[in-house]
Parts: C-alpha cells; sequence; structure tokens
RNA sequence: GCCCCUAUGGCGGAACUGGUAGACGCGUCCGACUCAAAAUCGGAUUCUGCAAGGAGUGCUGGUUCGAUUCCGGCUAGGGGCACCA
C-alpha cells in the first residue's frame, strides 16, 4: 500500500524537466502526419498571469494532450502579443523602457505558464514586438498597398488637447481624456486603413460556413456587419434660381413609403449641413452640440430626438410641386449610408418621435392587414411592418415589396446628372479599418513622405523599419515624432530629404496573422512559407475569451482573405473551430470602513445565519458582496502562482476545467480548490494500491473472466467511451466527473476484493489502472506522470497512445428498463437486450407496484420505446 | 430602444436527437478511526409526510402515452449593440 502523500511541490517541475529534456511537445516537422493545430488566444504580457489565463491555457492544454494521444501531430505554440499602450503607460509613469518592461513581464509570465505543465512548443515562440516578427508585418503592408487593399484617408480621433494625444474609445470618460481630465475633441487626422470594407460581402457569407463557431459570435459579426438591402435616391434641391442645379443623396430600405415623407434629415456633418451653418449661427451651435453628445448607442437612444430646420428644401420624386423640408438632426450619421435620410414618420419610429417634437404630422402610407385605409392612424407609435400601400397615388393596393420595385423602376429611368434617381443599392453597416495608432510602442508604419513625390513606400529591402530604442517620454505627444534623428531620412524615389511615417500599427493587426507565423515560426525570409501554412491551417481549435468575438475575429478573417490575395496563404478562413470560455469569477470582500479586501486577508466561519467573514487583520466584521470578475480594483483576485505553489499545477487546473460548463463563469472557492486536491490525493492513492496488487501488465490475457473482473472491465470501457466523447464536445466539467465516477467505483470495488484476489481479477485492475491514468493525464498531467511511473512504465504517459474502448465490453446482455404508468415512474424491469416485447410487456404488468396502480383497471395501451422505457397507459 | 442568451436542490451543475429529473462535485448532518484534533474513510442530504403516498426543473397555457427538453404568452437575470434610414 502506498501510504505518503502525493507531493506536486516536489512532482510537478520534475516532470517539467523530463518532457523539456525529451522535446516530448515539439511538432513534428512532417507534413503527411494527421495534423491537429490547437491555439489560445495568445496573451498580452501584462506583467503576471491571471486564473482567466489558467483557464483558458488549460482547456487548450487538454484538447492538446488529447489530440497528442488520439495520434496527432499537434500544433499547441505560444507567444506574446507584445506592443500596446500598458507598456507605454509604464513607461510614462515609472521611466522604464518599453522593452525591457515588456521582455521582462514575457520571462515572468513564460515560467509561470510553464510551472503549468502546458504541452507547448516552446521553440516556436513568437513576440509581436521583435523586429524579426513585424518585419514580415511591413512586409504585408507594402504588398497590401500594391494588391490596393490599403487606402489613405482623413478620419476623426479623440483628441487629448493636453495630453497631445490620441485616445482610443475606452480613454474617453464622459467625453473627457482618462488621464488629464481635459474635454476632449474631435479631430480629424489623415490615416492608413485597410479596406476591410470591401469583404463585407465575402465576411458575411463566411459565417455560414463556420458551423464550428458558436451562433452567439456568428450573429455578433453578422450584426457588425450589418448588411441592408436598399436603394438610393435623388433628390433635386429647391432654390428660388432655377439655374442653380443642386441634388441630395439619400439611402432609404423603405422606398415603399416614399409618399410618406415629411421631411428630409441630414448629419450635423453632411456637406450640405455645413454649408448651411456657414451663415446660420444658431445650425452651427447645433452642430457643436451635436459632436459633443455621447457616442454609445445607449446614450444615444435615450437622447431626446433633436433637430433644426435649414430653411432649405427638397423636391418630392414624384411631385414638382412638393416641397419637403430640410433638417438638421441628431439621429442621423454621416458614417453610414449617405448621411442622408427622407423622414416618414408613420412608418419609422425615430421619424415620429422628431416629426412629433416640432409638428410635422405624419400620413400613414402602409396598412397593416387588420386595418382599412380610412381607419389607420398613427399617433404615437409607428407602423414599421408590412402591408398594402394607401394614400400614394399609383403605387395604392400594392404590397410593400411591390411598391419597393415600382419606385425604383420608376424612378430608375429618371436620368439626373447623368445618373439614375434611384438604384437598389446593398448597404453595409462595416467600415474600413483604421491602423494609424500615433504611438511609440507599436509596429510602424513602412512609408516615407516626401514633399516632391508624396507619400513612398519604403523599399522592400529596407525592411524592416525598426523602432528606435532611445526614446523620450519626458515630453507629450507621440515620442517617435519628436525623436532627434529618426523620422528623418531620404525619399526612396528623389532622394531628397523626407520624413518617415511616425504613425503605427494599431495592435490588432499583430494579432491577424500570428497563427500563421506559428506554423512556421522561425522562418527568417518569409512569414512562412506557403507550403507549411496551408498544411497547418485553418486552426482546428480556437479557444478564448469572448470579448474578442467581433474585433479580434472579424480582422483576422479578413486579414487571412488579403493574404491569400497576396498569395501568402490559400485559405481564407483562419479558424475552423472557436470556442469561447466563460470568466473566473469570485466573492467579494468589504470591510467595516467600506474598503475592499482580498480573499486571504479574510477568516470565514458558519454562524447561525450562514458564513460569517471577520477581518484576519484585526476580526473586524467583513460583509460579503457579489461574486464578480476578478480584478485588481475590487481586490478579489487569486494570484495562479500562489495556487501552483502550495496545491500544485493540477489542482488549479482541474478545479478550472470541474463543476461549470466551460463557456458559463466559474467561480473560484476555496472549498471547491481543496475538492480537487483531495481528489488528486484519492487518485495518487488509489493508483498506489492497484500498483501493489498488479505491479505489471499483463503479458497474456486471462483466458475467461468472472462475473467480477467483466464488471471491472465494462465499468472501465463505458467510462472511458464518455470521457472520450465529452472531451471531443469540449465538455470538461462532465468528462471529469465521468472520471471522478470510474474512480470512485474502482476504489469501492478493490476494497471488497478477497485479500488473494484471483488472476482475472488482478488483470481486469491492472487494466483498469493503465487505462484510468491516460485517461486523466490530459487534465492533470503531472499526477498521470507519477501513477504511470509507479505502474511500471519508463516513458512518460504523455507520449503513450489514448487507450481504446473494447466495444465488445460496452454492449450490455442485460438492460434495466424503467416501467411507468401514465408516464409516472412506478418501478422497473430487468431484461435481455434483445428481450422481444410480449416478454417486456408482460414483466412489465407483473410488477407489484404496477398493479398496485392499475387496481384492476386495463391498460389502453402500452408503450415500449426499445431499451429505454415501459410506458403503461390508462 | 433593438438583438441574443440563461433560469433545475442550501450551492456549482448533470440529463444523448421528447423517455428513470437532480449524475459528479461543494456545503451540511450523522458515524468510524483518534486521548484529541487534522487528514482519511463510510452513510444521509429536492420539498412534504411517521408511512404509504403526494408535489417538483422561473410563471402560465398548449402539443404528446410521456416535456428540464418542442410551441405560444409572461417574469426575472445576464450579455451584445448601430437612432443604420
Amino acid at each position: 500500500m502506498s501510504s505518503e502523500r502525493y507531493n506536486p511541490r516536489a512532482t510537478e517541475p520534475k516532470w517539467q524537466k523530463i518532457w523539456e529534456d525529451r522535446g516530448t511537445f515539439r511538432t513534428r516537422d512532417d507534413l503527411t502526419a494527421p495534423k491537429y493545430y490547437v491555439l489560445e488566444m495568445f496573451p498580452y504580457p501584462s506583467g503576471r498571469i491571471h486564473m482567466g489565463h489558467v483557464r483558458n491555457y488549460a482547456m487548450g492544454d487538454v484538447v492538446a494532450r488529447y489530440k497528442r494521444a488520439k495520434g496527432f501531430n499537434v500544433l499547441h505554440p505560444m507567444g506574446w502579443d507584445a506592443f500596446g499602450m500598458p507598456a507605454e503607460n509604464a513607461a510614462r509613469q515609472n521611466k522604464t523602457d518599453p522593452a525591457a518592461w515588456t521582455y521582462a513581464n514575457i520571462d515572468t509570465m513564460r515560467s509561470q505558464l510553464k510551472s503549468m505543465g502546458l504541452s507547448i512548443d516552446w521553440s516556436r515562440e513568437i513576440a509581436t514586438c521583435k523586429p524579426d516578427y513585424y518585419k514580415h508585418q511591413q512586409r504585408m503592408f507594402l504588398d497590401f498597398l500594391d494588391a490596393g487593399l490599403v487606402d489613405r484617408k482623413k478620419s476623426k480621433v479623440n483628441w487629448d488637447p493636453i495630453d497631445q494625444t490620441v485616445l482610443a474609445n475606452e480613454q474617453v470618460i464622459d467625453g473627457r481624456g482618462w488621464r488629464s481630465g481635459a474635454l476632449v475633441e474631435q479631430k480629424e487626422l489623415t490615416q492608413w486603413f485597410l479596406k476591410i470594407a470591401s469583404y463585407s460581402a465575402e465576411l458575411l457569407a463566411g459565417l455560414d460556413e463556420l458551423d464550428r463557431w458558436p451562433d452567439k459570435v456568428r450573429t455578433m459579426q453578422k450584426n457588425w456587419i450589418g448588411r441592408s438591402e436598399g436603394c438610393l435616391v435623388r433628390f433635386v434641391l429647391g432654390t428660388s434660381d432655377d439655374s442653380k442645379h443642386q441634388t441630395i443623396d439619400i439611402f432609404t430600405t423603405r422606398p415603399d413609403t416614399l409618399f410618406g415623407a415629411r421631411f428630409l434629415a441630414i448629419a450635423p456633418d453632411h456637406p450640405l449641413a455645413r454649408s448651411a451653418a456657414e451663415d446660420r449661427k444658431d445650425i452651427s451651435e447645433f452642430i457643436d452640440e451635436c459632436r459633443r453628445g455621447g457616442t454609445t448607442a445607449e446614450a444615444i437612444e435615450t437622447a431626446e430626438k433633436k433637430g433644426i430646420d435649414t430653411g432649405l428644401w427638397a423636391v418630392h420624386p414624384f411631385d414638382d410641386q412638393w416641397k419637403i423640408p430640410i433638417f438638421v438632426v441628431n439621429f442621423v450619421l454621416m458614417e453610414y449610408g449617405t448621411g442622408a435620410i427622407f423622414g416618414c414618420p408613420a412608418h419609422d419610429q425615430r421619424d415620429l418621435d422628431f416629426a412629433n417634437a416640432v409638428g410635422l404630422g405624419n400620413t400613414p402610407v402602409i396598412c397593416p392587414a387588420d386595418e382599412t385605409a380610412e381607419s389607420f392612424k398613427v399617433d404615437k407609435i409607428a407602423y414599421d411592418g408590412d402591408g398594402v400601400l394607401i394614400n400614394s397615388r399609383f403605387l395604392d393596393g400594392l404590397s410593400s415589396s411591390a411598391a419597393k420595385q415600382e419606385v425604383i423602376k420608376r424612378l430608375g429611368s429618371v436620368v439626373i446628372d447623368g445618373q439614375p434617381q434611384a438604384i437598389s443599392k446593398v448597404n453595409y453597416r462595416l467600415r474600413d479599418w483604421g491602423i494609424s495608432r500615433q504611438r511609440y510602442w507599436g509596429c510602424p508604419i513602412p512609408v516615407i513622405h516626401c514633399s516632391d513625390c508624396g507619400t513612398v513606400a519604403v523599399p522592400k529591402e529596407d525592411l524592416p523599419v525598426v523602432l528606435p530604442t532611445d526614446v523620450s517620454f519626458d515630453r507629450l505627444g507621440n515620442p517617435l515624432d519628436h525623436h532627434p534623428s529618426w523620422k528623418f531620412t531620404k525619399c526612396p524615389k528623389c532622394q531628397g530629404d523626407a520624413v518617415r511615417e511616425t504613425d503605427t500599427m494599431d495592435t490588432f493587426v499583430d494579432s491577424s496573422w500570428y497563427f500563421a507565423r506559428f506554423t512556421d515560426a522561425n522562418n527568417t525570409s518569409a512569414p512562412m512559407s506557403r507550403e507549411i501554412a496551408d498544411h497547418w491551417l485553418p486552426v482546428d481549435q480556437y479557444i478564448g475569451g469572448i470579448e474578442h468575438a467581433i474585433l479580434h475575429l472579424l480582422y483576422a478573417r479578413f486579414f487571412t482573405r488579403a493574404l491569400k490575395k497576396i498569395g501568402l496563404v490559400g485559405i481564407s478562413e483562419p479558424f475552423r473551430g472557436l470556442f469561447t470560455q466563460g470568466m473566473v469569477v469570485h466573492e467579494t470582500y468589504k470591510s467595516s470602513t467600506g474598503e475592499w479586501l482580498q480573499p486571504t486577508e479574510v477568516e470565514f466561519s458558519n454562524g447561525p445565519a450562514g458564513r460569517i467573514a471577520v477581518s484576519l487583520a484585526d476580526a473586524s466584521p467583513v460583509s460579503i458582496g457579489a461574486i464578480e470578475k476578478m480584478s485588481k480594483s475590487k481586490r478579489n483576485t487569486i494570484d495562479p502562482e500562489d495556487i501552483m505553489n502550495s496545491l500544485g499545477a493540477d489542482t488549479a487546473r482541474l478545479f478550472m476545467l470541474s463543476d461549470s460548463p466551460p463557456e458559463r463563469d466559474v467561480i473560484w472557492s476555496e472549498e471547491g480548490v481543496h475538492g480537487s486536491f483531495r481528489y488528486v490525493q484519492q487518485v495518487w492513492r488509489l493508483i498506489g494500491d492497484i500498483a501493489s496488487l498488479a505491479p505489471d501488465t499483463f503479458s497474456d490475457i486471462p483466458t475467461a473472466f468472472s462475473k467480477e473482473a467483466m464488471d471491472i472491465r465494462r465499468g472501465v470501457h463505458s467510462h472511458l467511451a464518455r470521457v472520450e466523447e465529452n472531451i471531443e464536445r469540449l465538455r470538461f466539467n462532465t468528462s471529469i466527473a465521468e472520471i471522478r465516477k470510474l474512480t470512485n467505483f474502482l476504489g469501492v470495488t478493490l476494497s471488497e476484493i478477497d485479500t488473494v484476489p484471483s488472476n482475472d481479477v488482478v488483470f481486469a485492475f491492472r487494466e483498469a489502472a493503465e487505462i484510468v491514468v491516460r485517461m486523466f493525464a490530459p487534465m492533470m498531467p503531472h499526477l498521470a506522470e507519477e501513477c504511470w511511473s509507479v505502474l511500471g512504465f519508463k516513458t512518460p504517459v504523455s507520449e503513450a497512445t489514448w487507450p481504446t474502448v473494447d466495444a465488445s465490453l460496452t454492449a450490455k446482455d442485460e438492460i434495466i428498463l424503467p416501467v411507468q404508468v401514465n408516464g409516472k415512474k412506478r418501478g422497473e424491469i430487468c431484461v435481455a437486450a434483445d428481450a422481444d416485447e410480449s416478454h417486456i410487456r408482460a414483466e412489465a404488468l407483473q410488477l407489484e407496484a404496477v398493479q398496485k396502480t392499475l387496481d384492476g383497471r386495463t391498460p389502453t395501451k402500452i408503450i415500449i420505446v426499445p431499451k429505454r422505457i415501459v410506458n403503461v397507459v390508462l
């Protein structure tokens, strides 16, 4: 009997070293073996790993180890999303060098991840801030430029006038800069864009193929791309002078409601609004007011619909005597469509709210099915459904869809300024991707500005454009811009004096191709070889947080198509399977003085009214607050390193995978973690006991098995089948439940056997141990290695194959059938698996409980669902 | 405001494509071991009832021999968002 406790502190580093020395997790350079690429979203090197990382990487590691055991050549790499603002913020605050800060963090986090025992091929480690990574990215940018995938245009940014810097949306809090508190201004800058919008239709259509993505993410992306079918309609502006002919284009999805028009509405940024503001102070003031307004949907939804009459008017397309007033309003956006709409109050709630506010009235033109033209009136609720046209002259009586076509047909034949007055158009909400960032710690955009030649690409042989290391954060603004020498260079075309582009790339660019780089991470001449990338891609299973559902995943999907266009890869969709895991949450604690306390600063006991918490420092009462996402501000974090150092990585991994379904949040609790630790010890004892009973693998399988031995073998193989199935479905919680059931069963059975068991029983236990260790190896790899070694194996279980289910042992010859009367369970019968219906019927009716419930009555029918259930219906 | 998701014991959750509701774990209670405690092991644990039984998967109605599962209506909680013409 093994009585020693399992000691993860000694065991875990030992096996990590053995794996490393043996190169156990090296991906083989073999393009013929079946491949499996499992990838977790790579981390930002913020300083230390947190529990969210532990959960994410534990899940990925189960998949990687399982697939490896199943015989796949597994690619499971790790890298660092290493550019970004925190390094610059740290530089400004603590006078540290962003590169040094980043690399120190990477070193810490790498060793923390290694102590988790992840089965990662570390030889492929990348960091996006290294020139040997971003040089390829710069080359891609230039290739995109050549391929027409890049644009340079003006765009609005949040500008902090005190810090002299551009702010990200999340850095603008209540209209003010997060650091300076200054009122943020909207400023127009010329910026670089990748033309993702031109891939809108393709990115939308591609979602249909992604059947191994969560529907939720697909829906979010679909809404983000925002396809809408409608038409452009050109209105002629009315003026007192007929010689000045001006037009305005609007986009509408409801051309059928054209006779319900009461006004045109234009965005505050619309050119017409700007020109109208030139000699009308009230208009320019209104426009300024709109710019200060909130930009989030929620803020805008609740905001009052406002507008100002420009005094201008447009002519109705079907009636040149019909003058339609034009308003500048706060609810039309320049970025969408043409920045102008026609307002039909009866059939659009926003238009109705606005019309009611300014007294424009409404004309219903679509009659719902349950109304008549005479009775149908609109007051406060617009009708936005389909129906039959009314009050619409020649359209009256048509359906909404027929009227849409009729309007487009009629106006399509009218030519104004050489173009039809209406054309069908599919509009997308998705806008081009602005990648310019006025920051230091990012990938330099490899472009040179020359006063004579304009914008000139850096010659490809001059790449990479490397970030200078001697930068100063003493001054405000972009350090690249005020570096004494870095930006000054010669024009590659005319050799005259020129300056470098000082904008760097959005870090979403870095993460848009890293998965491809991993396939050939050490290639110095190219981002990756096409042959190797095409072998490994797409990623078979991608795992990460739901917070990246839209931007990162959409950018990566676009970028992959762009890489395909320039010939670097042959695929369009980078991620075949996607899984989004839930967060790690924890209780929060507040002291009597209202300060947040760390879990380690609190002690618990059970009082009459439940759990009570007191402060460890002074025994003062502590209130137990809501369970929330672990965060530094609420101080409810648990440091993974503390857990790994005390209870071990396997315990932490097991706990992260048990209990909660992986897509949901998991509550970190001390009791739960100790339960996992107890289980680690329990398994250790069980395997030790079996090893004492059966120290060696049998060379000969016994020819006959007793019922006792068969029960063990059947139990093992049927649980194995279910564990396998649950891992395939990424249902880690239920696969662990199955493993626990099996070890519970083995433990009980082992305690009940004779002191000198027969040979077949010993065989069954030996077989069980060899299978069960391989079953939990993906979740608790160190424990599995130690157990495997106790069982006498000389090579790591991490290199062993997954056990095979013996189908003859999972098939049952006798089954238990529940028996219901009127759908309510009354008992069960045990019959042969192939028993015929008449036998089952007789057995069921003989049950005492059934007889009692029947109480002499005759059943009207008896439903027998084979191998499932018997239902006696009265 | 719109879209999406979720709701099961004291708690986290399980239940394959409509077929035994509550697996597995946490907690609690009882017991064993111990001088004692910790650790460990065994048992109990949806509610109600002495019991037989009855009720029960947010509420409500329906389909079905049978509903946690499917459909309609509602309530609560969570997430996402773009006043998108």
